[in-house]
DNA sequence: TATGCTTTTGACATTCATTTTCATTTGACT
DNA sequence: AGTCAAATGAAAATGAATGTCAAAAGCATA
């Protein structure tokens, strides 16, 4: 699977004529082995500890690129952070945020989906993605 | 209605112990007569066009002050800007965004709600409140 | 209406995430 | 190897949002 996506990775690089570095292959390296929603600074910080010298805006300006190569998934939580998720083919997750203590629950809800497909077609949108976050107490912090 | 909000608002200060103010009132004025979404800096520039005195930094704490009284939501789309929306009582309605001309469309579906609802008490979720936004090319831009 | 106390305000500085700039380095093709 | 555009890193710039603080304005009371 990670595999794959280096794959995915090499392909949408060749397609749109962008050269392969080693910068791009540590942070997708790194990237790759991280949790969900990592934040940009924590995997930043990830990469210095063994790269000290890869720069900032080399990885912001490789997430963006992930992100467009479908590897990644750009998620704005309220804590003015930008994050990445991983972006697992044909699957969509949406999110339960834990206002208490800021876990991350994922879920996956098929029904959810068909209706935000009808409704899109109804208003004669054309998808391109979607997101959705539930925010609240999780069963810890809510006593 | 409008005149319910500004009632509401009155409830609010009164019982937070806030005081009356002209900004506060000229500030929920033009909030009320704005279309839905209004960022902080189109509504800053609104008010500094009739009110050149008031500052920047009394229009983002009294739309904060709103948000906390319920009249107004946060909202934060993918273009860096935070927005508020008028909140109407009872109601909750999620965004069709438009990534061609950035137009916004509401709306509103309960299946979805109780779907949101169901999923939370699955996972021992308080929920407190939700965003669901969906991008995508709306009917003009999709051609 | 004047007094005194406290909140609120506005100007400015500051912070923090992200982007831009630009000189230098590097990849890839000949 | 030589060429040239793309990519990088450091630093500066940007832009939203917040903090600071002296001055102004509410509001209660005399």
């Amino acid at each position: 699977m990670i595999l794959e996506k280096k794959k995915a990775f090499q392909n949408f690089a060749a397609a749109k004529g962008l050269r392969s570095t080693r910068q791009r292959d540590i942070i997708l390296d790194i990237f790759l082995s991280t949790h969900q929603h990592v934040s940009v600074e924590e995997l930043y910080l990830k990469i210095k500890s063994s790269n000290p010298g890869i720069g900032h805006a080399t990885v912001y300006r490789t997430l963006k690129l992930f992100a467009e190569a479908g590897l990644a998934r750009e998620i704005l939580l309220h804590d003015g952070q930008t994050r990445y998720e991983h972006v697992v083919a044909g699957e969509h997750h949406d999110h339960l945020v834990c206002t208490g203590c800021n876990s991350i629950v994922e879920f996956e809800d098929e029904t959810i989906e068909k209706l935000q497909n009808e409704i899109a077609a109804r208003h004669g949108f054309l998808i391109k993605n979607h997101k959705m976050e539930i925010y609240g107490l999780c069963a810890v912090c809510r006593n």
